[in-house]
DNA sequence: TAATTGCGTTAGAGCGCTCTAAATCTTACG
DNA sequence: CGTAAGATTTAGAGCGCTCTAACGCAATTA
């Protein structure tokens, strides 16, 4: 009553397990008849490859490990893709784990797809710290899609992080901002480097930051408004560290009785479907997510193929999407 | 150079391969010296078992296959949220794999996660129809989450979607509306169900049903309410398929000039995190997605247990969220 | 002291597949 | 008609692990 395996189909074709198993890759030296004949008994038995037969047989399992930083996030959403779209063209499976914005659940998700035997790791959005990721990229061949960090032996495919923090605050000053807080996303894997960027444009352009800590999602923005309403200082605009903080920000600016533009401009950074909606209109950062998924792929597979070379560094150009958040401050 | 196997590991400690399984799979009857001796060993060498020779070698897999709809709804993710927490809890793997709203996909994802021999399946939001998942119940357990269906061999763990539908119309109607249009979800399996609901529930009020054609998300509702308002038939109040279709249309009525709620209303399917931004304030049918996707692992791993029961279908009951899309019909 | 018990350990078969090398069958040609 | 070349097919080892049955050994018992 188990499974029907290899042996059971190659008896009833009335051929040999090896005929059978070369039948099932396709292979170009079997007859006519006999392929027939395997096909068709594979059939009547409702036969289906073990693959993990398969992956112990042959060296390799044809088998990527992505782990994406938070399921909930449309960012990530589209990433995979990106990545599921030219993971296919190459004829690779992609295995999904959820990192769940834990890095000790990463870290096992790691684990789960090494005893996989996955061919190499997709890091979307990490939580993992640097150690983390050179542990595991001296294991398998590592991407880490969407993170301002570099890594010793892990490629990256990225986008300027901080040039896109830099376009948001220049987009502000150029509306007439002078004061422009910033909700950083906490231990988050971009956070430092989109403050980087913000703090620098800031200096520059003689202003002086002040970022407030936000952290991931909509939940994560509101001690920071709440905190400016209550000392009185609030700023007219805010750049946020991503757009569901964006969105969060808007939520608790509104509750609070302030009209965005009007009295507060806000600035998100990633520029998902929610950016879009019209009641949002959110001025945001775009980065070409899917774009990226397929970088990393193709990055990923050529590492395989050769692991000698220099981790490549993957940097997309950000541009800004202007919507209807953000508007010149109210004349004082 | 390749990785070590339990060989290696077993020849370092200067122990039998047994061994070091049984100290892998953390037996009673290993001495606490030659355990120690063991871990060190694995240790130093970076072992890691090969979770495919295991697979292969043990019956089972403890290995759960789950396929979502769309990973870009926010619906689903939070319920492999439930799922995972409940996996995690039994120490089952969920390996997830992403339909994209394609039923040829979710086809081929039923096909690899057989073929990577999962102990039973998850269905969340399938599209595939009747057909397919007969085919795939008949191999493996199978468990479809959020569907208005009934299949003869797959347990179900859904809410009553028919009077989740009832409770829009009701509310809707209780405000004063009785011009209220439906947007469906088209192909979508929870689709037939809840326009099956909004029909009969406006039936039941003495109020005509008027249904139109939608989809899964905010692209799909534009030509719909473009519809409406070229034919100058908009009704006082729209019931969307789901979240994302009723924020797509919440996105079109703005742009083509009418008011939310005060010209018309709106109600959406999911409650997912959307609806609660408070620029989207939707009213909305809520799921209990986390304890969902917990029950049906609760569900599919008794069935794993034992397969001679009758399916089950679980049901719970949806609840309304109302917020500030909705209002009294301006009076005419 | 010999027999019994039980714990800790190990040999060895086997999971379902692929792959290499060798066996078998055709076909073509001298 | 014999034989070499080429096309098909197959035997058998091996992938890394688990599991059963049996083994060695010390402690216990008669």
């Amino acid at each position: 009553m188990s499974r029907p395996t290899m042996e059971t189909v190659a008896e009833r074709a009335g051929v040999s397990r090896a005929l059978v198993s070369l039948v099932m890759n396709d292979s170009s030296k079997v007859s006519e008849a006999k392929r027939q004949a395997v096909l068709h008994a594979a059939e009547q038995l409702g036969y289906r490859p073990n693959l993990h037969a398969r992956n112990l047989a042959q060296a390799r399992t044809k088998t990527l490990g992505m782990i994406i930083n938070d399921i909930h996030n449309p960012f990530f959403a589209e990433v995979v893709y990106g990545v599921e779209a030219a993971a296919d063209d190459y004829g690779f499976d992609v295995l999904i784990l959820n990192g769940g914005r834990d890095a000790e659940r990463e870290r096992r998700a790691v684990e789960t797809h090494l005893q996989f035997q996955v061919e190499a790791l997709i890091l979307v959005g990490p939580k993992l710290n640097d150690d983390d990721i050179a542990r595991a990229s001296a294991v398998a061949p590592t991407v880490v899609v969407a993170s301002g960090r570099d890594y010793p032996r892990a490629d990256t495919v990225t986008t300027d992080e901080e040039r896109g923090a830099a376009l948001a605050v220049q987009h502000l000053v150029e509306l007439g901002h002078n004061d422009i807080v910033h909700i950083d996303g906490a231990a988050n894997i971009s956070s430092r480097s989109r403050s980087l960027g913000y703090e620098r444009a800031m200096r520059s352009l003689g202003l002086e930051p002040r970022t407030l800590r936000g952290g991931d999602d909509e939940a994560d923005a509101e001690a920071a408004i709440v905190d400016l309403a209550k000392t009185d200082s609030m700023p007219t605009a805010i750049f946020a560290f991503n757009d569901l903080v964006a969105a969060g920000a808007l939520s608790t600016l509104e509750a609070t009785g302030l009209r965005v533009p009007d009295d507060v401009s806000v600035v998100g950074y990633d520029n998902t479907f929610i950016a879009e909606l019209n009641c949002m209109s959110l001025t945001t950062v775009n980065q070409p997510r899917h774009q990226m998924g397929q970088l990393a792929i193709r990055t990923v597979l050529e590492r395989i193929e050769d692991d000698r070379t220099a981790p490549t560094r993957i940097e997309l150009a950000p541009t800004l999407s202007v919507r209807r958040s953000t508007a010149p401050p109210r004349k004082a």
